[in-house]
DNA sequence: CGTGTTCATGAGAATCATTCTCGCATAAGC
DNA sequence: GCTTATGCGAGAATGATTCTCATGAACACG
């Protein structure tokens, strides 16, 4: 759980906090939550450098961003390859799945009506055994 | 091209307006957007009317509403059975499309892992043929 | 190890989409 | 027409995200 060296990107103290948090969690979080969660841990960070730190992790391809029904964005610690996400409405646990025939069916589809440069998103969600139970 | 009656939903100028404005075009728009088009036009409308206007339009299914990579919601008129989207990045030009396979694997795999009340969402994002040209 | 350069941090201000407030207008029903 | 519940609009409030800029600390190099 060592943060990865990234070229050109300097490993500070705060940079670490907001991965290693990332690590312990299996569900999207939304920066102001990261943010208070670690001020509650002891060992604060600037929001705004919570806020650097995650879009430095997108940028790296280490963390993935989704964007809520509200517009506001969660982040989770995912892994590298491509795959989609079977998200919990309620409390966030989410489960990377993937779909390949969804994939040839998105560039098929796009040349079909001329579209370059594809690209494409497919999220699922539900509520967890969990949070079902829990009523 | 007339207002669809909706029970319980009060037929205003400015709701017709909005809706008119909608099926005008054929793309994806922001509120911010709509509001100034409607301004230019003259028959101008309060931005929150027009947010109003949009919240209800949505919840009547007559319009779909999507996320741009900002978090700023974008409208656009659709048709009222379920569907996908193939959506220019630059242009906004967009092409509503259907993949019945990836409805029944989204059910499936929440299934598999205990997951209820399934909803999903899949969006196509490229550059459509005039936006290439155009470079 | 020092030391300097360069990039990161953080507190607060600024931005900006969206929502709220509340006094006024008006669509709908009689 | 008259009543009344709804919708409207201007401006204030909200809240996430970004920006500013003075200070702090990685890191490359000697
Ligand atoms: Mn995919
Ligand atoms: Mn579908
Ligand atoms: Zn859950
Ligand atoms: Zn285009």
């Amino acid at each position: 759980m060592t943060a990865p060296e990234v070229p050109g990107r300097r490993q500070t103290r705060q940079r670490s906090a907001v991965l290693a948090l990332l690590d312990e969690l299996d569900g999207f979080r939304t920066a102001q939550d990261l943010h208070a969660l670690l001020r509650e841990r002891g060992d604060a960070v600037g929001l705004a450098t919570v806020y650097r730190a995650l879009q430095a992790l997108v940028d790296d391809g280490l963390v993935d961003v989704l964007r809520g029904s509200d517009g506001e964005a969660a982040y989770r610690r995912c892994s590298p390859v491509h795959h989609h996400h079977l998200v919990c409405r309620s409390c966030g646990r989410t489960v990377e799945v993937a779909d390949p025939p969804v994939e040839r069916w998105a560039t098929r589809v796009a040349a079909e009506h001329g579209f370059a440069d594809v690209q494409h998103q497919l999220e699922v969600f539900g509520t967890c055994s969990s949070c079902t139970a829990a009523g």
